[in-house]
Parts: C-alpha cells; sequence; structure tokens
DNA sequence: CAGTGAGCGAGCTTCCGCTTGACTT
C-alpha cells in the first residue's frame, strides 16, 4: 500500500531544468510561474563553511579556507546532487549579492558542475516576468565577487576565533569577540559612560496662556517665550516685567508647509517601528515577520532595500485610488542611503496590497497592518499643512517677545494611513487650530508660568536603536541584526532592563492676576524601559579590547575592510593578500598581548579597609563582580564578597563595598535555630531552620532585630497554612496549594495544574501521581523539542 | 505563574552571514 503511493513521485520524469534558490518559500513561489519542464529547490542559505570546532584557515598556505558541508546540510546536498546529476541544466538562482554569488559557487563545487551544466541567473523580485527575463539573460558565476565573500568570511573568523580565546585567557573563559559583536557592545559602554557623566544644566522656560475672545467666546492661546533663563534670578525679574504689561499682536504669518511619507520598511526600520508602535523585540518582530512571509503574505523580510517593484507601485496605485480617490496617489521611487547596502531583495512589503488584514495570531495582524499602511503610504501625496506663527509684543520691553503657533492640515495625504514614529518620548505635540485673530489684538494674560528644566544626556539604546546606529555604521546585515543583539546579551555583556528614575526638585514661578508666587515641585528624572545597559564584564571586556585591538574596535573598521572587499570583487586586488596584511599584525599584537598583559579584571583601587588597613578592590572575578579586601600575597587570605545586582565596580564606592561584608549576620536564635540574616540575589532574607524568608521592603538587613525576625517568620508560616488545601502524611512532599492563579499540585520543587473536572480539596494520592507523572513527560518532550539548538551551549 | 537564596581543582568555550527543519522498517 505505502510502496504504491510512494510510486508517482518515483517514476515522475525527471525535470529538465533545476533551479536552485536560498528559500524554500521562495522556491514554492518560483515553482508556480514556471512550467513543468522546471524543478525549484532551496539550498536554505550557505551550504558549506570552515568548520565549527576549529580555525579551518590555513595560515601558512595562503589563507587557504577548509571548507565542509556542515551536519545538517548534508541531506540537502544530497538531495540536490541526485537532482542536478538528472537534471540537463542546473540554474543557480540564489541572490545578487556577495553572499548569494558564494552561495552558488558552494553549490557548484558541492554538486560538481560543470561550466557547461549550470547557468548563473538573477533577479530582484518574485515575479513572473522578473524570472523570465532572468533565464534569457544567464551568465557564469562571478569568482572575483566570491573571493570577496571569501575575504569577509576569513576575516571574520581570525579576528574571532584568535580574540576569543585571549578574553578565556586574559578574563574570564567562554566569552567572545568579533568584529561586529564588539563594536556594538562598545556603543553601549560608550552611550553609557556619557549618560554617567552628564551633568544636567537647568534653565527657566517661560509660558504664557491668553485669552482670545471671538464672537463672545473665550479661547485660551498658549504661547512660548524662544529664550530661556539661565537663572531663577533672570526668570523673576522677567516676570516681574511683565506685571501690569500689555500684550499685543504685532505680526501674523502664515506659510505652507508639507510632509513626505517615509519609504517602505527595510529589517532595520522594520524593527525601530515594530518596536516604537508595537513594543516588540527585534527578534519578535522577526520571528512574526518570517511566519507573514512563510505563509505567503509578504516579501522577503531580511532586506537593506528601499525598492518596490513595478507592479507592487501598481497594486498600491489601485489600492489607493479605490480607498482615498486619485488625488492621493503620488508614486515615488526611494534609494538607498545606508553604508554597504547590496539590495538582493525587495523592500518589506505585502505580496498583494489588496489583502487588508493577514496573519493568524495578533502579533501578526498588527505587524501586518504595520507593513501594509507603511508600503501604502509610501506611493501617496504628500499632506499638506498651513503653519501660523503669532508674534506677540510686550508693552515693557522691546528685547522679548511671545510666540504662539499652530498647524492646520489642509491636505492628509499620506497621513491618512501611517505616520512614523519617533524615539522621543516627550515629544510634544503639534499645536493644533488657532482662533481667529488680528494685528494689534490685545491679548489679556490668563496666566505666566517660568519652569525649570533640565537639560537631557542623549538617550540609551533600545534594541531597535542599536540596530539602526549598526545600519548606519554599517556593521551587520539584516540577517544578523536580532542574532547580534540576543548574542551580545547571551554573553551577558549587556542587559535589556528597565531602571527606576530619581526624584528631583525644579521651580515653578507663577504670574498671575500681577502677583508672583513660587512653588517647589517634583518630577521623576532619568527612568528608563528596556534599555541596554552594558555589565561590568561587558565594559572589563570592552576596555581590554580598547586597550589592545583600537583598529579593531574603530567604527570605522568595517567600513575600511568593506573597501577592500569591493576591491577584491572588482577584480583590482587579490583576496588572500588583503588577508595577509590584515593578519600578520594583528596576529602579532594577539601574541604580545598573550605573553606580556597580565589578567585582566577591571580592577579599581577603591581605598583601604580601616579596620585591617588593607587594601580593597572592585573587580571581576570567576563568578562575576565582587570586592576583594587584601592582596593576595599577605599573609591573611583576602576576603570576597559579590556585588548587589544595581552596583557596578565603576560606581561602587569604598562604604558601600565594606557595607557588602557585614552580611551575612546572625540575628539571635528562635526555637533554638539560629537566625541568620543575609543578601540574595533576590534582596535580603532571613535564614532559619534550613529555610529562607523573604525581608520586607521597608526593613534593613542590617539592624533588623530578632523579635522582628521572628515576626516575619511567623506570618510566613501563617500564610502557608492559608494556601493548603491537602497534605499526605506518606508522601510529604507533595501538596495541594492555593496560589495567585487558583489551585495547584506542588511536588518538590516543580508544580503542577490541575485539570478542570477536577475537585482540588478531594483529590486522591493516586490521581495526583498520575497528574505528576503525565505533566513530566510532557514537559520533557517540549523540553527537548525547542532547546535542541541551545543544549549543545551546555 | 506559585519560589528563588552558589562560590573560584576539569574541559569547553569562540566569529559572521546565509537559511529553516527535525532518524523509519
Amino acid at each position: 500500500m505505502i510502496i504504491l503511493l510512494l510510486l508517482p513521485s518515483k517514476i515522475k520524469a525527471m525535470a529538465k531544468n533545476l533551479v536552485i534558490v536560498e528559500s524554500p518559500a521562495k522556491a514554492k513561489t518560483i515553482e508556480g510561474f514556471l512550467g513543468k519542464e522546471f524543478t525549484v529547490k532551496s539550498s536554505f542559505g550557505h551550504v558549506r563553511d570552515l568548520p565549527k570546532n576549529a580555525i579551518g584557515v590555513n595560515i601558512e598556505k595562503g589563507f587557504d579556507p577548509e571548507y565542509e558541508i556542515p551536519v545538517d546540510k548534508k541531506s540537502v546536498v544530497a538531495d540536490l546532487r541526485k537532482l542536478a546529476k538528472g537534471a540537463e541544466t542546473v540554474w543557480l538562482a540564489t541572490d545578487e549579492d556577495r553572499e548569494g554569488e558564494a552561495i552558488s559557487w558552494h553549490l557548484a563545487e558541492s554538486l560538481q558542475l560543470t561550466p557547461d551544466h549550470y547557468k548563473r541567473i538573477v533577479f530582484h523580485e518574485i515575479t513572473k516576468n522578473a524570472i523570465l527575463n532572468a533565464i534569457k539573460q544567464p551568465r557564469k558565476i562571478d569568482q572575483n565577487l566570491v573571493f570577496a565573500q571569501q575575504a569577509r568570511r576569513v576575516l571574520d573568523r581570525l579576528v574571532g576565533f584568535e580574540l576569543s580565546p585571549l578574553l578565556w585567557k586574559k578574563v574570564k573563559p567562554a566569552l567572545s569577540a568579533g568584529r561586529v559583536q564588539s563594536v556594538a557592545v562598545r556603543l553601549i559602554v560608550e552611550r553609557e559612560k556619557e549618560v554617567q557623566g552628564f551633568k544636567a544644566i537647568s534653565s527657566y522656560r517661560v509660558s504664557a496662556i491668553f485669552s482670545v475672545e471671538h464672537d463672545g467666546d473665550i479661547t485660551p492661546l498658549k504661547a512660548e517665550l524662544p529664550q530661556r533663563f539661565k537663572t531663577k534670578e533672570a526668570a523673576k525679574a522677567f516676570l516681574e516685567l511683565c506685571v501690569g504689561a500689555k500684550f499685543t499682536i504685532e505680526d501674523i504669518e502664515t506659510k505652507p508647509a508639507k510632509k513626505s511619507p517615509s519609504p517602505p520598511f527595510t529589517t532595520s526600520t522594520l524593527q525601530q517601528e515594530a518596536s516604537r508602535k508595537l513594543g516588540f523585540s527585534v527578534s519578535r518582530t522577526m520571528v512574526v515577520a518570517q511566519k507573514l512571509y512563510e505563509s505567503g503574505k509578504i516579501t522577503y523580510m531580511r532586506t537593506d532595500s528601499h525598492n518596490l517593484s513595478g507592479s507592487a507601485m501598481a497594486m498600491a496605485k489601485e489600492e489607493i485610488e479605490k480607498n482615498y480617490g486619485a488625488d492621493y496617489v503620488k508614486l515615488r521611487k526611494y534609494t538607498t542611503k545606508s553604508k554597504g547596502a547590496q539590495e538582493a531583495h525587495e523592500a518589506i512589503r505585502p505580496t498583494y496590497m489588496s489583502v487588508h488584514q493577514a496573519g493568524t495570531d495578533a502579533a501578526g495582524q498588527k505587524l501586518y497592518e504595520l507593513i501594509w499602511k507603511r508600503t501604502l503610504a509610501s506611493q501617496m501625496s504628500d499632506a499638506l499643512l498651513e503653519k501660523t506663527n503669532i508674534s506677540i509684543g510686550i508693552s515693557t520691553t522691546k528685547k522679548e517677545k511671545f510666540i504662539a503657533s499652530g498647524e492646520v492640515v489642509k491636505f492628509e495625504g499620506f497621513l491618512k494611513v501611517y505616520f512614523e514614529s519617533t524615539d522621543d518620548e516627550e515629544e510634544e505635540s503639534a499645536a493644533g487650530l488657532l482662533p481667529p485673530m488680528k494685528k494689534d489684538q490685545l491679548l489679556p494674560l490668563q496666566e505666566m508660568t517660568a519652569t525649570e528644566r533640565y537639560s537631557k544626556p542623549l538617550p540609551r539604546y533600545t534594541e531597535a536603536s542599536l540596530v539602526r546606529k549598526m545600519e548606519e555604521l554599517g556593521i551587520g546585515r539584516p540577517s544578523t541584526y536580532a542574532p547580534t543583539i540576543s548574542t551580545i546579551q547571551k554573553r551577558t555583556y549587556v542587559i535589556k532592563e528597565s531602571r527606576d528614575g530619581m526624584k528631583r526638585t525644579y521651580s515653578l514661578l507663577t504670574l498671575s492676576n500681577d502677583k508672583i508666587t513660587e512653588k517647589e515641585k517634583h518630577e521623576v528624572a532619568g527612568a528608563e524601559k528596556n534599555k541596554l545597559f552594558p555589565t561590568d564584564i561587558g565594559q572589563v571586556v570592552n576596555s581590554f579590547l580598547m586597550e589592545h585591538f583600537s583598529e579593531i574596535m574603530d567604527y570605522n573598521f568595517t567600513a575600511k575592510v568593506e573597501r577592500e572587499f569591493d576591491e577584491v570583487a572588482e577584480g583590482q586586488k587579490q583576496w588572500s593578500l588583503v588577508i595577509k596584511n590584515f593578519y600578520w599584525p594583528f596576529h602579532e599584537k594577539v601574541e604580545q598581548t598573550l605573553k606580556e598583559s597580565e589578567k585582566y579584571s577591571g580592577q579599581r583601587l577603591l581605598g583601604k579597609d580601616p579596620a585591617s588597613g588593607r587594601n580593597v578592590y572592585a573587580k571581576i572575578g570567576r563568578f562575576g563582580s565582587m570586592i576583594q579586601i587584601g592582596d593576595p600575597e599577605e599573609t591573611d587570605k583576602p576576603r570576597f564578597a559579590s556585588l548587589r545586582k544595581e552596583q557596578t565596580i565603576d560606581t561602587i564606592t569604598l562604604d558601600e563595598s565594606l557595607e557588602l561584608f557585614k552580611l551575612p549576620r546572625k540575628a539571635g536564635e528562635f526555637e533554638n535555630k539560629e537566625l541568620v540574616i543575609g543578601v540574595g540575589r533576590f534582596g535580603p532574607y532571613i535564614r532559619h531552620d534550613g529555610k529562607f524568608y523573604s525581608l520586607p521592603k521597608e526593613e534593613d538587613p542590617l539592624t533588623v532585630t530578632t523579635e522582628k525576625s521572628i515576626e516575619v517568620i511567623e506570618e510566613k508560616r501563617e500564610s502557608d497554612r492559608k494556601k493548603t488545601i491537602q497534605t499526605f502524611d506518606e508522601e510529604p512532599d507533595i501538596r495541594v496549594l492555593k496560589g495567585k492563579w487558583g489551585p495547584y499540585i506542588a511536588s518538590g520543587k516543580k508544580n503542577y495544574k490541575i485539570p478542570k473536572d477536577l475537585n482540588p480539596e478531594q483529590l486522591t494520592l493516586e490521581e495526583i501521581k498520575k497528574i505528576i507523572s503525565d505533566g513530566t513527560s510532557e514537559a520533557k518532550s517540549r523540553k527537548t523539542k525547542k532547546t535542541s539548538s541551545s543544549k549543545k551551549r551546555k
């Protein structure tokens, strides 16, 4: 039976033509365009690479790379080889960029294709016409472009596999360094330094609210003084000057303005907008986009091109005309400006503009909508605005004038569907419609305020804004932005988190009814949400690399080597010569650092311990950041203590570090067992009889009393009693408990859901054991599925 | 989901850029 079912595909005549592309989704689409004589298959990206666990470059022999087929590609290559043997012509249709050319070459090599057996073709858009045209213009593999890719690959391997082991020896095991990731970390470290070193300067901003009378109605009008006052005294003096003054409109100026839409999405701009508008992390965006791509809803999601195909523009035009009218159409070609862009694909856009909704879940739908709107808007008319500026004179001075401004949309254009967000969280919304006014009109003052405002440092990076910066510097590619961001977090060079701001006071002066009042107000400054912060290890690795390998850490290093790769691609330079010129001085530096440099711990001397007179250092050790009292050569061994989560080597003070040695401490006895107070990973705790009890936030672990500690323990016991539904004498480890989300079963350290149809109060031990064994086998199979790749790391 | 709370003897770790699937009788 089974054999019969398989037969049709076995006896199907071997197609005359085999087309190979990189992505299986693309293969499926293209197969539909070509006739029966074409079979379309995919290579799933690169089919050969340098070995995983060795340098794989023959340095002595002209940097000859030792390519191999990775295990997960063996079957792909075997299948393709079989199909290629039976085909008259193999069409290598990988992307038209450096990597794509290299993939074609590796395919030709590993499928043993002779020059008369294959043809190389390229196309930039997945349409029937584009592909038929490509087939009419075949060429051979561009060997120089392949050499350029090889140079890129070998350089990255040499840098990564020589610098990383150096870090293992000099800093900490299992660290990594590379042309891309190390510079990404540098960006974050330096931004953090700028933020930390930033001194906020305050100045006073004056604004006024006037009354505008029109047809018996009174409308408030907000106006601002363009200049700021440096001191409170100056601001106050100005307000005093305005007491009893008359305010008159001196000038009304209106001028037209326009806004143009942004270009369609690339990988990086999609990541930025999805982060700002939908709160997606960079990797979430890519996973969701991948699903939309695989189901044929959008074009390829890893691209650096702003370009739309002719047919896409025609679809957009039709859609805009249908929904908004011909006035809203303005077709535009966008050029790509970003450094090192290779433009092998189109911009990210809906496959069919007439499909307004797609995606199987909320995330997919939202992302699709974003892509659809952005694409449509990119082909729409400019928005036409009218901006009005009103200049308001003050009778008591000629020097200063208030300015009120308004903006009216005359024609919405693309704003009907889309406007781009910005990273500036406090961006003031544009002023709207102004009430009718005329020159020389007198404006009664309602209230005038002078508010103290502080200057702000450059913002810390989000994942998405880091990607934008990397793209600007030409570092990394659309396919690597998300993986790089997760690598630097996995290595704990960088942590993404939210931090509370600090309360600060500011002054507010108010002039109202000819009286000036002064108030102190509070605001929270410097709070951060989901931003990237460097860790101690990130800082230490960064300064180590900056000290010894400034060339690679230079923001222009990639751009510099890319220029050389371009020369290789154009046949003006030999690839191995480019590598040779880079490698030997670099390698020399690695050897020298290995020999001459001490172990690098980012050690900082904080001062002397008043009790012992020994040196106190902050540094990183085997388990992270720590404080060390004393030097190893002294007769008394050094003492160690870990830093708290929020402390860093760079900022901790001597006093703070000595505090760390005061814990854990004994705090008396209870039930004949010792009470120990300490601070763990999750904050201050009391340890008693092998159990841990969290200390309430308001209690200071250094001063908490025995009585208070006992109280905390009793309270915890009481709440535990309350949440216990069932216990079993024969299995003390198994309990039925009441949690935040309803009843559950706790067995040792694991928890299990109770099926809805069972009553938790009457569960028998047998039923519970069954739930546990069902639960564990399910969890196990899920785990092996998900972590097959991450397992190797352990 | 629900609780959590280490300690510095071995061997391994690592790059960037393409791309997603997962043994059979």
